[in-house]
DNA sequence: CTATTGCGCTACTATTTTTGTAGCGAGATC
DNA sequence: GATCTCGCTACAAAAATAGTAGCGCAATAG
């Protein structure tokens, strides 16, 4: 189900890793998971919905299926969670919230 | 058209300015237009047209026009470009190919 | 001064993705 | 055996995204 690196996407048809990885993170609560995830770790099914201000269930198991898939998050008897992978994929994205911080302050001061 | 930082978005009522940008750039061709921009310069708009695989006219327009509520893209002379914010923001992702290629690695081993 | 070319972009409809509600089936607890 | 919670699915509605055609404008060419 999920593009696997190697595989056409859309917008890209030569399966260049990085296009397969902006494919799928670009998909809607990609990015919010993976933050969800890293930030306060574990979680069940119905713990991620609230998390995620009660996402619909259809929706994310679609992308939790999908991140399995893609060896970023993975089920465990304790709930969901990043895999080593996905860890390392998350660690790059941290500094996003430095730089939304800072960011957001262009918009307060006009 | 676009939030912005303060304001609510899906599945985050909080104004939380990291969610505002996980919300942004999880929007399809957000994150491929910010590559593209950073990777090649400027560029027209129909020249990033054809750069993203001929993404109807209709999307990249919706995409551009968000970027630029957000401060992250804009239209000058000689084209579309990143501006300053934009290119602190591209600093961010470009780790993101390095991590995408080791990534793949682990699917050709299988 | 008409004709053509290339620009950013829009109108309109079709398709795909995402959502919301309800609830199933399985296992633990009482 | 009734109840609770779990991960998850069915199905229809809503929203986002896409595809095709072409407009209005400015610059260039004949």
């Amino acid at each position: 189900m999920a593009k696997l690196p190697g595989e056409s996407v859309r917008g890209s048809t030569t399966g260049r890793p990085i296009m397969v990885l902006l494919d799928a993170l670009g998909k809607r609560w990609t990015l919010r998971l993976l933050w969800e995830l890293s930030q306060d770790g574990t979680g069940s099914f119905r713990e991620l919905r609230s998390r995620c201000d009660d996402i619909s269930p259809t929706s994310l198991n679609t992308r939790l299926k999908e991140l399995r898939e893609l060896g970023l998050v993975e089920l465990r008897e304790s709930g969901y969670e990043l895999t080593d992978q996905g860890r390392s994929l998350s660690r790059l994205l941290k500094p996003l919230d430095k730089w939304a911080n800072e960011w957001a302050t262009s918009f307060t001061q006009e």
